[in-house]
DNA sequence: CAGAATCCTGTGGGATACTG
DNA sequence: CAGTATCCCACAGGATTCTG
C-alpha cells in the first residue's frame, strides 16, 4: 500500500454519502485516525474491554478526564457504532456503555497496539533520553 | 488487564529514569498514544514502509502536510527511535528519513489497526449516519 | 447519577518568509 | 534541498456550574 494521500479537492460522492455531514473523510486511515486519534478514545474503549460500564464507573476507571471529555467521547464513540448507550429511565438514572460488534471488532488491532507499547516502551524512553543529550 | 489509571502524584522515578525530561509518562500505554496520537505520525510511518525516503518525498508522498509539521513531526519520531535520518552534506543538502528497528517492530500493530480502518470504515460511515438522523 | 452549558486556556497545526 | 522562525487561529480539553 502506499501512503493515504489527500485529494486536495473535495470529494464527489462518500462510501455511503447521502449528503448529511460535511463529508467524511475520503481517507479511511485518516478518518479513523482522526477519530480514535484523541485523547481519550482509544483508553475508554480498552476500559470497555472488562465488560458493560456505568458512566461514573468509567469517569473512576480512567482516573483523570473530565466528565465533559468522557461524555462527548463517549457520543462520538456511539455516533461511529463502537459502543451501545443504554439508558434505564429509573429515579436516579442509569445509563450503561458497552461494546458493540464493531467496537469488539477493533479490540484485536488495539490490543496489539497496547502490547506494543508496553514491550517498547523502555526502548523509547532510552532513545528519547539518548537524544536529549545535554553535551 | 484493567484501564491504565492516572497516578495523580508525580512519579517518584521513571523506567530508565535520568531526570532529563521533565518526566517520561509513567503509563506506557498513553505515553505511546500521545505520542503517535498526533495527525501525522503514524502517517509517516506507513509511508516509510516503503522504504527510504527524503524529506520533500516525504512531503510529497503526504501530500497535504506542512513542511512545519513534517519537519516537527519527524524530529519526534527521531527522538523516539522510530526513524533515522541521515545527513549527506552535499553541496544541495540530502537528507534521508528511514525506519529503525524499533521502527519496523511498530509495522504489524500498525497494518493491523490500518487494515481493520480499511475493512470496516464503510460501517463506521454508515453508523454515523444513522445516528445523524434529523427527522 | 448522568449529563448539558458556559467559560477559558494550551497547543496542534497551517501559512508565509527567511536561511545555509 | 531541507529545513527554521514567526505569526496566527481553531479547537481539544479542563473547571465549574446547572438540571432532570
Amino acid at each position: 500500500m502506499t501512503a493515504p494521500q489527500m485529494p486536495p479537492e473535495p470529494p464527489p460522492a462518500m462510501p455511503g454519502d447521502a449528503g448529511t455531514s460535511p463529508f467524511d473523510h475520503p481517507c479511511p486511515i485518516r478518518d479513523v485516525l482522526n477519530r480514535i486519534g484523541d485523547q481519550w478514545s482509544l483508553l475508554i474503549l480498552q476500559a470497555l474491554t472488562q465488560g458493560t460500564l456505568r458512566f461514573n464507573a468509567l469517569h473512576r476507571e480512567l482516573g483523570d478526564i473530565s466528565r465533559q471529555m468522557l461524555s462527548r467521547t463517549l457520543k462520538k464513540l456511539e455516533a461511529d457504532g463502537f459502543v451501545q448507550r443504554t439508558l434505564y429511565p429509573e429515579v436516579p438514572p442509569r445509563v450503561e456503555y458497552t461494546l458493540t460488534a464493531l467496537g469488539h471488532s477493533f479490540l484485536p488491532p488495539l490490543q496489539a497496539l497496547v502490547e506494543w507499547a508496553d514491550a517498547h516502551h523502555l526502548e523509547i524512553c532510552q532513545s528519547r533520553r539518548r537524544m536529549a543529550t545535554p553535551a
